[in-house]
DNA sequence: TTTATTTGACCGGA
DNA sequence: TCCGGTCAAATAAA
């Protein structure tokens, strides 16, 4: 497919990340708390694996774009209305729907993966056969309040205890809190309070934000799973990497790409892990509008002109 | 008291 | 029948 589609999408989810980082920058004066410009970061970091994700999307192994594989394959995945809200009744559809996977590293000394901005309760835990860890699953907490059916399963790596191999299904279909976190940052932008940490932080998050393709195929030390997205080589203290956040699956993506319209609910106090912070997803590719399921439904490995560091940083200039 | 997690049971597809 | 996914009661934490 057009190399526009794709490549359009990423270029638009680095532009957010760009903003974001200017943001942290702007607030490095002073004025930012430590957990203040965590929460940026996260942001950052988050658009930064959805960036990933569109391209290991968008791309396919000869290096061309590709489209959608829900596009030519599936019979309409989510044609059986397992969009619509979540029902009491037990429908086992799960492989017809979205699934997106990507590999994420847990947070410093935790035994968790990295927060991805959207707000999880866990539901259930096994043991998998052949696996070492048990695998976690974990839905959107606001499945019964706004009928969202997103769910994501983790799994510890069986290589590397201190990664995580995260699958999200589905899209969330919930108007995140998350604005919580993103009025939190916006009063803190105005709260005079010095923060000696953030630069050190902003430079941390710079120089790792280097998106390693290459461990799909052959990692020297580990082997990557085929279909794995991606590795994300950073980690955020407290509430870092990867994630993804969908818009409604209903709806064509749009909205702004400020943050200062990614709404917010003071009152919420997302607790423990859930830090809920996160823009909507905006999509402008080009004259071609996908569903997000059509979107992460693609999911492949990387062509080799990704093979090289596709660094992220150098946006930040 | 409310909200989140744990964990064994249950369900259904393969 | 097996196994992965979900439910829901019990429990823990805030």
């Amino acid at each position: 497919m057009e190399m526009s589609v794709g490549g359009g999408r990423v270029v638009v989810e680095l532009s957010q990340i760009k903003d974001l980082v200017r943001q942290l920058e702007g607030h490095l004066g002073g004025s930012q708390t430590q957990e203040q410009c965590r929460l940026l970061a996260s942001q950052i970091s988050s658009l930064t694996e959805r960036s990933i994700s569109l391209i290991t999307s968008y791309c396919s192994l000869d290096g061309g774009w590709k489209r959608p594989a829900a596009d030519a394959a599936a019979p309409s995945p989510l044609s059986d209305g397992s969009d619509a809200p979540f029902k009491a009744t037990k429908k086992r559809k799960m492989t017809e729907k979205v699934k997106h996977q990507v590999r994420v590293s847990s947070a410093a000394g935790s035994d968790v993966p990295a927060d991805d901005g959207h707000s999880w309760r866990k539901y259930g835990q096994k043991e998998i056969l052949g696996a070492k860890h048990p695998r976690g699953y974990y839905r959107c907490t606001h499945r019964h309040s706004q009928g969202c059916a997103a769910t994501k399963q983790v799994q510890r790596a069986e290589e590397d205890p201190a990664l995580f191999d995260v699958v999200y299904i589905g899209a969330h279909t919930c108007v995140q809190s998350g604005a919580a976190a993103a009025g939190q940052a916006a009063a803190a932008a105005q709260a005079p309070e010095h923060n000696p940490g953030a630069h050190t932080l902003l430079q941390s998050l710079s120089s790792s934000l280097t998106v390693k393709t290459e461990g799909l195929a052959a990692a020297p030390d580990q082997e990557a799973p085929q279909g794995w997205a991606a590795t994300v080589p950073f980690c955020l203290s407290s509430t870092p990497a990867s994630g993804w956040c969908p818009a409604p699956e209903r709806s064509p993506f749009s909205a702004p790409s400020t943050s200062e319209n990614w709404g917010a609910s003071p009152a919420t106090s997302d607790s423990n892990q859930h830090a809920s912070s996160f823009p909507p997803f905006e999509l402008i590719a080009g004259d071609v509008q996908f569903e997000f399921s059509d979107v992460m439904s693609a999911l492949v490995d990387v062509p080799s002109e990704f093979h090289d560091d596709f660094d992220i940083a150098s946006f930040f200039s």
